[in-house]
DNA sequence: CACGCAACTACCGGTCTGCA
DNA sequence: TGCAGACCGGTAGTTGCGTG
């Protein structure tokens, strides 16, 4: 990192350009406890490089995130940026880009209207537009392998059981061996509270308490799996896990 | 009602290891 | 040899119950 990183600012002063870092779906980069680490080294690359000048573009598809008070206050003394608030799609507009797709990806008159609305009430439905475009695939497929021309609506109802878990398949291939084996521990053990599951996670990987809040959190802020603080629970507090899915639906995508 | 304690979580400094 | 990532131990903080 330290070398390329050298090498970029070295550019830039060099040229006497000014480079701008755009970071697409900086959430994951919270999830992960990098956000502050990244930013710092980019915002801050004037003091270790004089006269490299970089500007960044953060953008955030998670609303519950404050990305600012997020950050370090290290940080936040140079990141000052301008919010640029963009609302979700509605309905109407989901059905405009779908639609779209459609005119791409198919022949004329494969989807009809009917159809069309019902992905698009699926797709609002999770709230993300990625689900509509993989139901749209994969209920072309259904259709095709059925050996029909047209989509029916047991096609996309048929897809949507797999496209509803396009978060999860996207989540779960991002994670590291230590995190995937959690995640089958708390599968198996839905409902436990941390003390129990950890034992199990010892056990299994001989890894420390440390380690497993770590990637407890992780996964709780990758949505994976709820993480709430249990009511009454004799002494002091605990948190239950739970899997935020179906468990045969996270242990058929391990 | 203050206090200690159990059962956790959060954080920090540091070691170990593999890689180029 | 330098670096980055994974991991660990120690310790401080949080919470709510039991106790005198």
């Amino acid at each position: 990192f330290k070398k390329l990183f050298g090498q970029v600012t070295d550019h830039l002063v060099a040229e006497d350009e000014v480079l701008v870092v755009a970071l697409d779906d900086v959430n994951y980069l919270f999830y992960d406890a990098e956000a502050s680490d990244t930013l710092y080294s980019l915002l801050r690359a004037h003091e270790a490089h004089t006269g490299a000048r970089i500007g960044v573009i953060v953008i955030s598809s998670d609303p519950d995130l404050d990305v600012i008070a997020e950050l370090d206050g290290r940080v936040q003394s140079v990141f000052r940026p301008e919010d640029v608030y963009f609302p979700s799609y509605d309905t109407e507009e989901i059905v405009a880009i779908l639609r779209e797709r459609v005119k791409r990806g198919f022949r004329d008159g494969v989807i009809g209207t009917e159809e069309l609305d019902r992905v698009a009430g699926l797709t609002t439905e999770t709230g993300d537009l990625r689900v509509g475009i993989d139901l749209l695939r994969r209920a072309g497929l259904r259709a095709e392998m059925r050996g029909s021309t047209e989509i029916a609506g047991e096609d996309v109802d048929a897809a949507y059981e797999k496209s509803k878990y396009v978060h999860l398949s996207r989540s779960l291939r991002g994670l590291a061996d230590s995190e995937r084996l959690l995640v089958d521990v708390i599968a198996r053990s839905d409902g436990e509270q941390a003390g129990t599951v950890y034992e199990i996670f010892r056990e299994e990987t001989g890894l420390g308490y440390t380690r497993y809040s770590e990637i407890v959190n992780k996964l709780a802020r990758l949505g994976i799996i709820d993480a709430d603080y249990a009511e009454l629970e004799g002494r002091g507090r605990s948190r239950e896990l739970s899997l935020a899915y179906d468990a045969d639906a996270v242990l058929d995508r391990l």
